[in-house]
DNA sequence: CAGTTAAACAGACATATGTCTGTATGTCAA
DNA sequence: TTGACATACAGACATATGTCTGTTTAACTG
């Protein structure tokens, strides 16, 4: 049959049966479900359950794929040096109103409503979550109409970050200031007026904005 | 010990421990590796797999979670009516030099040494990757420097779409334009000026961007 | 030719993991 | 109280899955 045996000059073998190997697992680890030894077997047509592992262990021994040993399904995408990949899902709570905005953020009940985002942060166990920018009162910022912001749950914020406001019944992102003890929201747009507060008065806080997308397709 | 048995009134339990189990399946998922039973036993504290099964196979009953029976981490996300999800890891070929990103882009065995983000889009297996933006030449556009681009790659593009192009040896972004059979790279800000090629000259089109991505943490 | 090597194979084994059975505990309703 | 129910626990079992050992085949080298 057709075996494929020793190349002997082989190069880190490009565009053999091993790199299609490895575009195999990739494809299964982008949808989601990292393969099985057998798996990759079975896709492969080999009669021999270590065929495919000899493959995919010559392909860690490579580094072009990472694994944890013993764990099933534990091949993996080898980590470019940096922090783990850690990507956790968040509410997209862009279409509630604004009146509701707070309430949504704070029961998570709300949330399986909404869609969710994928997002790449810390493990710290953050609470998250994602709206939908309307105005364009953050263009300076790089932040137009449509663009989705995801926000970092917290109460309070340091001069100079942008972050979401409730201000009376109305939800707002602008980039926050504090002068002289009181609190500025400012546009990051000549065409808009910065929103001045005595604190403790009807400004809130609902959290830092940490990320921002804009989907062009 | 704390046992936190029948609220019996029992709405489809939001906010409780059941809601949690459910975010930490979704949380890995994401991430790409699948939860064992096991695994969410031990991260909830329960002292019993049997803890843990329960709450899965009861989000399975309600729909809430998807699984493939006997398979060792096969709970999924349910395709149909609750929220879809489409999670893909692209290369992230940021740092790539721009004299080796059309190598990068088109052998997948350049990937390795990069990161990976994940992205949501359809299922369709176009190639995507993402870039690091260097540059002010589309601040007008609300793409600033150090922003991630994600890419999809293709060889043409129409009049008005963001396009990530090779010229000569380096790569840029910047809107195309079409006119009078030239091939225009447009910049958004007035402090640049637009690039006019003729066609079929050292000009490429490597990709559309599809969306654009800041962090601000 | 003999020796080396990479790939594939066959079978067994060890562990990981899903699943089942039975029991115990606390809350609610009759 | 009693029964029903949901939850949690303990232990066992069956299967899925990773891993190991040894053998075979084909290509290359000397």
């Amino acid at each position: 049959m057709p075996r494929r045996p020793n190349p002997t000059t082989a190069s880190p073998a490009r565009g053999t049966i091993r790199s299609e190997v490895l575009a195999f697992v990739r494809g299964r680890l982008a949808a989601g479900s990292p393969p099985t030894v057998r798996e990759v077997q079975q896709a492969f047509g080999f009669k021999a359950v270590e065929s495919a592992r000899q493959h995919l262990e010559a392909l860690v021994a490579e580094g072009r794929l990472a694994k944890s040993p013993g764990r099933s399904r534990g091949y993996r995408l080898p980590v470019g040096g940096g922090p783990e990949l850690n990507v956790r899902l968040i509410p997209q709570l862009g279409r509630v109103q604004a009146g509701g905005l707070r309430e949504a953020i704070e029961d998570p009940d709300h949330w399986d409503r909404t869609g969710w985002l994928a997002v790449e942060g810390p493990a710290t166990g953050a609470e998250m979550f994602a709206l939908t920018v309307r105005g364009e009162s953050m263009t300076g910022a790089g932040i137009l109409p449509g663009d989705t912001v995801i926000v970092r749950r917290q109460d309070t914020a340091r001069d100079g970050e942008i972050v979401v406001a409730q201000v009376r019944d109305e939800a707002t992102v602008k980039r926050l200031r504090l002068r002289d003890g009181q609190i500025v929201l400012q546009p990051e747009n000549p065409a808009f007026a910065p929103l001045i507060f005595a604190p403790d008065t009807e400004i809130r806080i609902l959290g830092r904005v940490v990320e921002v997308r804009r989907r062009l397709a």
